[in-house]
DNA sequence: TTGAAAGCGCTAACAG
DNA sequence: CTGTTAGCGCTTTCAA
């Protein structure tokens, strides 16, 4: 049914090594044989079975991507930047869903192992001991988007949460806030979590504002939860004139829940969120946010894993994108 | 380096057929030698490689997905169906941006029959014959999504575009409306374009509304050119009270543009989207919009395409989620 | 229950 | 410039 290269050497009256060296635009054939096997190539419609190649080259053209959540336009964002490049230079992508589960994600790597891909980005999530030793033992390129490592000798590729963190909240006092609530990603995340709460705590110590817990309620970086970590901080009553939300999806939710309460938004709040994806155009009032480029990110991720002679790490910068979400108070 | 089934076979002091049979749950060993391979797997870390099996197994357990884009909500909702059950049964799925390009697409084409994908997804766009013909050539499962076709053996699974339109536009008007406004995606686009369009006419017809094709604007589909079609309508001075966009997305950048002119919604514009991802809920109002159950679209067209036994189609009901942004006229 | 050996489709020496 | 041949790492008859 599906041709092979024998069938196209018999038919061009060569060898397989003369195909084979043609496809593979070697040298070593005249003009002539090359625009007989092409001929016959196409009128055999074949396509070079690139298992067999793969088998032979040991090296497959295509990487895998873990991905710790497939919900986020912050995914997508940098999915997208990742599939271009690779697009691009001739690899392809397989997607990996870990869903932020250990098991999935072992689970995968195994997978991904197994298919012997020519490399791995690991995204935006802590890279626990479990997932690192066993990366490391693999053997082939890893690159980290999103999220960073002292430990295992992986590139990365990220912006600073803590500081830009930092400025947004910076960015808010600077307009005259200072009762300023925070809904966080999950604290224990050493990624997403801890730095950005630490940044929020920096930029009020450094402009003298007494930190309270109470100011803190926390979500998982979606919509729902930001409505729900809204509601918490007002129902604690503290005089809030501002919140930095962790993402851009939480901060939509929270304009959601305040919609709801008929709060006029920026007048009595104002939003400050992270990431500036689509999601900030969307809202109303529009989203002033922490800019990341991300879908540069994973343009570089993907430079990163592909020449991997080079160990370097990039920070990328981040600034605020600003609309109409924070006003002055 | 990195072990083989040889050394597996040596190390146990067995043969590599058995080693073979004992990773593949095959009969055919004693429980002793079973537990023996299994131990010098786990010392040697070896992991079976999928390229050479897939040489002689003809399978790789993997399938492409080609999707016009990768910028929208409605994309994502679809992958994550999709990666949800192809990860359940054991299939890797390498992901193809075409960008709606014929190169792009051909070219994605030619990189998965090449890789010998155990099948491929074609995602939401029509299906021409420059592809389909290929594709039927390639004799590997097809299964389409969010399009359909008469002319090629594939099965699909979608939603009828042209019903859920006329449920919208029929929505729009029993609530009191009767000078309604379309932001359609492209005319010319037989699958989400065309069809919306003409639902939309049908049910003015059946409201016995005249219809003016002034009312419609077009757009692509994105949030940026939801705005101008918007801004259009406007400027053309229609005296209309409710919009109908093509897609969430543009209904969220129509309501971007009407913030901006402080026109109050949904007071004096009532909006519909199309869709129900997540960004029906970003807006204010949230915004009322036709539902189609895209992730279950995504599990099922891997249901479709894994037992391809079956030829059938499956058209999904669509539904309207009602939330704030239509209003009685 | 087990092993030897023949491929799967291709590439890469090595000869000629 | 071109062909022969030996693998790549695995599965699968066919014998034993």
């Amino acid at each position: 049914m599906i041709s092979k290269i024998d069938d196209v050497a018999r038919r061009a009256g060569v060898s397989t090594a003369t195909v084979s060296r043609v496809i593979n635009n070697k040298t070593g054939f005249t003009e002539d044989t090359r625009r007989k096997v092409l001929r016959v190539i196409d009128e055999l419609g074949y396509k070079p079975n690139a298992i067999a190649r793969g088998l032979v080259s040991q090296t497959t053209n295509t990487i895998g991507v873990l991905m710790p959540c497939l919900s986020s336009r912050f995914s997508f964002e940098l999915l997208k930047g990742i599939e271009k490049v690779a697009h691009s230079k001739n690899y392809s992508v397989i997607i990996c869903n870990t869903d932020r589960n250990g098991e999935r994600t072992l689970n995968y790597i195994q997978t991904l192992s197994e298919k012997r891909v020519d490399g791995i980005l690991f995204i935006s999530e802590w890279l626990k001991d479990e997932y690192g030793e066993i990366l490391e033992k693999l053997n082939i390129p890893v690159a980290l988007v999103a999220t960073y490592t002292d430990k295992y000798p992986f590139p990365y590729v990220r912006v600073d949460d803590r500081q830009a963190s930092y400025s947004a909240v910076s960015y808010l006092i600077g307009r005259g806030h200072r009762k300023i609530g925070m809904i966080s990603g999950n604290p224990e995340d050493r990624i997403a979590g801890k730095p950005r709460i630490a940044g929020y705590r920096q930029a009020l110590e450094d402009a003298g504002i007494e930190l309270l817990e109470a100011r803190i309620a926390y979500g998982d970086f979606h919509f729902t939860s930001g409505s729900a970590a809204m509601e918490e901080l007002m129902q604690r009553d503290l005089g809030l004139t501002a919140v930095f939300a962790a993402s851009d999806e939480m901060a939509a939710g929270a304009m959601a829940y305040l919609h709801s309460k008929r709060i006029p938004l920026p007048d009595s709040m104002s939003i400050i969120g992270y990431d500036d994806t689509l999601d900030a155009e969307m809202t109303f009032p529009a989203l002033t946010t922490v800019r990341q480029p991300i879908e540069k990110m994973g343009e570089w991720a993907m430079d990163l894993l592909l020449k991997s002679d080079r160990r370097e790490n990039i920070v990328l910068r981040h600034s605020i994108s600003v609309r109409d979400s924070v006003t002055d108070v």
